[in-house]
DNA sequence: CCGTTACTCAAACAATCTGTTGACTATTTT
DNA sequence: AAAATAGTCAACAGATTGTTTGAGTAACGG
């Protein structure tokens, strides 16, 4: 029967929307997109054990979604592709759509002490390269080597506190880290503001960067 | 804990893609992209009992993809936005770039008799436009009335039989009719071409061309 | 009002998924 | 070599799916 070719179609595309089927997954996805990691790293990251994580990388290699490398005694995961970055991200746009309470958990995130800066990708690319506003990366250094926004500071934000006066003055400060719900740039951008810093919080980080068609940097 | 907000939304995403996670939820998600369709219907083009259909129809519903509306006495289940079905049209296009099974499935479901028009959808768009090739759309009449492109003859599957010499003559014929898996387009494609009509399978449908901004017929 | 239609729901059961533990395998360090 | 590190694998318990069966419920038709 052809039929069958039809159906093994659905069931291999079903594994694949599957793999996106967990929490923690799909927490591995996103860190995922800003650069490969350990299985030891993304264990410590999703808060499961070195076996359970393994376990659900599994998963997600079987599914194609991301593959694997040794190097050393070190396994490095990566995703299978920026396409694999897309679809989360489309995923997670449609949830904000459509799920009520994805949208009020995001309110909750952001708090009071939140100041987000409504610009959309296109805009900011606009502001950095006419020389307004200095785009800050807080992100580890592994990822914003693995790549970073066009000429962006870099201040990891365990070095926040002793490094903030490295930035530049007399610019507001476009801060990122690892996107929308990323609770270590809601916090750098309050501690950055307490300090008088003319910090704001981009929504965006370098994957939606990246599928809107901007250019990235790796170094 | 403000980080049980974001393991919340995690998790309430999550449930989005499990929905996805089910190639007979996969096969009801495309069909509801040509279309709203009631309960009875989506079981019978699965293959499932009403039970079990209704079942998972709920998953979808709680997952938020499909919003449910009772007329008379039927329930009519619809797509609860196009991103839903640019979602399920990324998660196909994912499958078919890094799967080597499903590719191999395509090329299988494909046959002999198939000829696949190569043209893509702003091509095809090109064509019409200038009133080169005529497109055939090959859907029921439901799918067709709920949006068909634009200048589109319809020829149902069914009737092809009694009333392909309705079909205009001189022209390239553009067949299409659910999508690229879709049985009934190869096998119509085939039967005009023993008739010697000049017809070519196109690759996509509606879904894909409205997802491509294009502009979809109504009535 | 009775029967039919088109569902939804609840119970039950097998199959699958998640996470833990402990054993096992490379690779590197000492 | 021996010990330590980073990860996979196998086995198991508990929770979650997927499907069937049978009952329950609106809406309509006679």
């Amino acid at each position: 029967m052809v039929d069958a070719n039809k159906d093994e179609i659905f069931e291999s595309l079903a594994s694949m929307g599957q793999a996106l089927g967990n929490p923690h997954r799909l927490k591995m996805v996103s860190l995922l997109s800003h650069g490969e990691k350990t299985v030891e790293r993304l264990a410590g990251a999703i808060g499961q054990s070195l076996a359970a994580t393994s376990a659900h990388l599994k998963v997600l290699r079987n599914a194609g979604l991301v593959t694997a490398e040794k190097r050393g005694r070190h396994v490095h995961y990566r995703l299978a592709g920026d396409e694999v970055s897309a679809l989360w991200l489309a995923l997670r746009d449609l949830g904000e759509r459509l799920r009520p309470e994805v949208r009020e958990a995001i309110g909750w995130l952001s708090g009071d002490g939140d100041v987000l800066c409504p610009l959309d990708e296109q805009d900011v690319w606009e502001q950095v390269r006419q020389g307004r506003g200095v785009l800050v990366d807080l992100r580890p250094a592994d990822e914003y080597a693995a790549g970073h926004l066009p000429e962006a500071c870099h201040l990891p934000f365990e070095e926040l506190d002793s490094r903030a006066r490295e930035l530049p003055t007399g610019r507001d400060l476009l801060v990122y880290c690892r996107g929308p719900y990323c609770l270590m740039a809601i916090e750098g951008v309050r501690q950055l503001r307490t300090r008088e810093y003319p910090a704001r919080r981009l929504r965006f980080s370098v994957p939606e960067w990246k599928a809107a068609g901007l250019p990235v940097v790796s170094s």
